[in-house]
DNA sequence: TGTACATCAGTGAACGCGCGTTCACTGATGTAC
DNA sequence: TGTACATCAGTGAACGCGCGTTCACTGATGTAC
């Protein structure tokens, strides 16, 4: 009680500075292209640049908290366009709204897309715990196969075995996101993931200019062929 | 004559100067990180920094240079890699060689890799005449499926027709690349392309830490699939 | 072949800017008795 | 309810650094007659 009393507006305060400070720095990332400056942050803020130590012990720090936080959002992102579809058996259905919701989270905000899926920024090394946050759009997306499998409506075309070098990762790989389908079926999940995000990379970082002007239907088709791909049949 | 004699020596070792300016600045782009610096080329070459000035405008014209020489560099690695293979037939097999290639280039180039392939260099706008180089790898890999084809050896499974919004603009892309194949080949192709830049920016951009280690069998394997996936069967 | 002139690579100082981070401090807000 | 003390957000100055770019200059190399 103690506890929760102490700081209590003081510690409400203090998160919403936190944030604050969160919200200012990706616009500044939004508008200036990638540059992080702690003293244009606390400018805008209206406060002196070392004041933003009392919330963030350094400008990597910062940067981890929005890389976890843009994790986080698309984790939740994905998540909840596959819990929005009615659980009846369309897993291709549920599959395909994960990936354009994916793909909406990445639109409405390229450059947090960039900071998690672009170039890595020089100098900044992520720490271990952006691994979980990072794996729960596969997760997601593992998942619906799985249920896909479980009902026996997995059914990709000329199933190969890879590589028996590759199988144990893949296993491994298959064990956290969809322990019953198998390695084959894992593997071809995988492609699909990285077309999709090769998709997005190619569509935010300007590789498609001049080339293919509808992108949200070029998108839609991509991940129709990869749904396939991997096996789930309308 | 007057013309070629003028500054032949001169122009000699300018040219060999633009060149060592560039070959420096790679050099650091691979140990820096990504932060190109005019003072720090300078300072390796042994200059005032407003020497390099006589070589390059400006920071953006020295970048565009890398940025051209960069995309030269991987069309001719490809094209090099689809000349190697002797032309007897064996479409698959060209395909896979030029595949490989470019992984090839990228995994001992990665910074030069992330320049063309990465997220956008904050402020850089590149010039038009990239827009050539820049699709030299896709030209290779399009007249690789336009033989191919015109050998009838071009047969991928359930082979649907893309929407008719995309239609006119994939054949736009075919007329440059593989004219007699078509729009729904053309669209395979362009998803076989975007699978193996994904695959090649997650493994740059290290993506695949802890997940996969033997990157190279697995973009292998990658690369086949896309092949059948494009149609190219063994 | 020799001289006068033009070209041009490289210098060195300076401008004006931005950055991350530290440190001793003030003053308001909360806590304990 | 009132007072003494501890906590902590924010200040302001400073350190030490790096950057791109401009500009007037020196001196060597090439060119024209």
């Amino acid at each position: 009680m103690a506890e929760r009393t102490r700081g209590s507006i003081r510690a409400r305060v203090r998160a919403e500075m936190l944030d604050e400070i969160k919200e200012v720095a990706r616009r500044q990332l939004a508008a200036d292209g990638a540059n992080l400056s702690l003293r244009a942050i606390a400018r805008e803020l209206g406060m002196v640049s070392s004041a933003i130590y009392r919330y963030y012990a350094s400008r990597d720090d910062l940067l981890t908290a929005l890389i976890l936080d843009a994790y986080n959002s698309l984790g939740e992102a994905a998540e909840q366009a596959a819990a929005a579809v009615p659980d009846q058996g369309d897993h291709r259905g549920r599959w395909l709204a994960v990936a354009r919701a994916i793909r909406a989270w990445a639109v409405a905000r390229p450059h947090e897309y960039a900071l998690i899926y672009g170039s890595p920024v020089p100098g900044y090394v992520a720490p271990q715990d952006t691994v979980l946050p990072s794996i729960r759009p596969v997760v997601v997306l593992g998942a619906i196969l799985e249920d896909a499998y479980d009902a026996g409506r997995l059914a990709p075309a000329d199933l190969e075995e890879p590589r028996p070098v590759l199988r144990p990762e893949l296993a491994r790989i298959a064990a956290v996101v969809a322990p019953h389908a198998g390695e084959a079926l894992m593997a071809r999940a995988l492609i699909a993931w990285t077309e999709l995000f090769g998709a997005l990379s190619f569509e935010l970082f300007g590789r498609f200019k001049n080339t293919i002007t509808d992108l949200s239907v070029w998108y839609e088709h991509q991940a129709e062929e990869m749904a396939t791909y991997t096996g789930l049949r309308s």
